[in-house]
DNA sequence: TATGAATGAGAATTCATTCAT
DNA sequence: AATGAATGAATTCTCATTCAT
């Protein structure tokens, strides 16, 4: 997009980038901790910022909860990528419905924002789905074209339900009902 | 069941169950609609009632909304029980998850106190599991001495996982999750 | 005032004179713990009476500020008045001192009602000085004639200074003190 | 005492300030007329400024009542300090306490805190000591080196007496009683 | 006359957001 | 661009008092 002559980042532009990573390092930690409905005074108490600071990049509060988000969510979206060439199809499957549980129960926090239904958050989920579902349906449809799932469930059906059952205070919970979903799926 | 030592209830009594009532069903009403948060101010101008009544039936805010979810569990849970009957072995399983899957998602405002994890709202799925396991274990026994599904998952597992996937704005992928589950209890 | 035909109290008016006692003595009781500004509530709980037989016998708050003030002043008065004979001038005035103090100390949630200076307490150091002028400028006088205490000192003066410093929480500082103010009485 | 280290406080540091003197000076007023628990609404009003800057100086309501009761102690202790030097011991003596009883009586709103033994204000009196004591020591122990007045009576007591008979609305009463206790020090 | 449920005004406190520096 | 003090609306909760029974 930009041509090899970009100039590098003045100043001014690296203390913006700076205050951007520690409000949204910050804010990952309190929200883990509180939720998404702590108290901004936390957040930017904890990013050591003036109050000013958090509205000049956040103008509003979604705004912040939704960079979070999408934050942690291309973080779990790499890792998982990964998966797909190291297994057979059912394992590679399984494992990254695990791994994706075991994501959303760490980023507790975000859970209840996510499946909150309220307007402010819609795009919560709708990013989730962007940046999961084509990896998920490559997964099935490998599983699918070896005979051993079944095709009639879709991969944004089960990444709802998976996001929905994790829970972060029980991880082996988590681990034995996403097992359950995809016996389910296996069941022709 | 009505001996001669029940006596009828004085008027008096009538009224603070009219109070209480009223808070109740309000109280359903707004938590469905603005979530468990909702200010009390709302409430109580739906009920109709001044603060200080909605304070003496209700002395900690979460009184009320535990007494709000008892009601709505207690409401499913007779309901539910009926189901038991009337089917077969996994098709009465069946439908029984669903229609739990179905009020879960109905009561949406509860939802997310249930999976809140806060201190205050421990008892919420505590007393989900209370009133809804026994029926749910029983109907998975006799699905199981049928030979029809598996044994090694709990009856509290499969509450909490339809409790977690249930989504009030969406009910067909409620009812198409819960018959994943379903389908994964039946891969023996 | 009343002849000897004075008819014996009927039920109904018992029962008025128990509430009232009730309230009077819970009264006493809730104020020397939690003074006198203690909700009206902890008051009823304690007499075991509903509220609006609370407001039947004390329309206004004050009333039964004032009425138990009355109540414990009056019983102090009664003990006080006894000393009197028993001692020498100086010796009756320094017990009959003494004795003020403690009465002061030991009701301790209305000391800050009778010097709170509020005009809704206005009556409390007026009756308080009512009761207990007479026996001390009894015993002042007394002494005075003995030639052991100064004449320019008034019996109002006195008391005020007593019931100001005795302490509750300080018994011996308040014997301290007061025998202080009987030096400088003594010192002609 | 102002080296070169010593920055001239800033803009922003004079506002903070301007609204911290504000608020103290409003409180002292409406402690004065209306007691220590006049409404919070009361003091910001008078103090013009909002309710959040009131909370972000005194979080806890009592900090608000400490720190005018120390500014006020301050302010007397200051003034008191003076007289010492003037006058011949018992005269120093004998003015000094009588203006820490006008001082008291002055602060009226102040003295129920001091003298309410509740535990939030438990650093009053001590506070009110700490600054005092010392002073007066040093008269009584002149006084007794001149063989003025005796030695068994600690400033503690004689400040606490004085504190507890300042009465505001009756200067002289307040006058006389002082000079009477002083009197009960002269007897040897 | 006693009861105690209901009322509702009022108080404390929090917190998102603004804005002068 | 960053700071953080100030704002003030919004919320929870208390408690004196009323009034139907």
């Amino acid at each position: 997009m930009t041509g090899p002559a970009e100039a590098p980042p003045s100043r001014r532009q690296q203390d913006v980038q700076r205050s951007n990573d520690a409000l949204l390092a910050a804010a990952a930690e309190v929200f883990a901790t509180d939720g998404v409905d702590a108290p901004v005074r936390r957040i930017i108490a904890a990013a050591g910022v003036g109050a000013g600071t958090f509205y000049r990049h956040f103008p509003q509060r979604s705004d912040l909860v939704t960079a979070v988000f999408r934050h942690e969510v291309d973080a779990c979206a790499e890792t998982a990528a990964a998966l797909a060439a190291e297994h057979e199809p059912v394992e590679a499957l399984t494992r990254w419905l695990q791994q994706v549980g075991r994501f959303v129960a760490d980023k507790y926090g975000l859970k209840p924002a996510m499946h909150s239904g309220e307007p402010t958050y819609r795009s919560l989920p709708a990013y989730f789905l962007e940046r999961f579902t084509p990896a998920l349906a490559q997964l099935l449809e490998a599983a699918a074209a070896a005979g051993e799932v079944r095709t009639d469930i879709s991969p944004d059906d089960l990444l709802r339900a998976v996001s929905g059952i994790a829970a972060p205070e029980d991880p082996a919970y988590t681990t034995r009902m996403v097992a359950l979903l995809v016996d389910g799926l296996r069941r022709l």
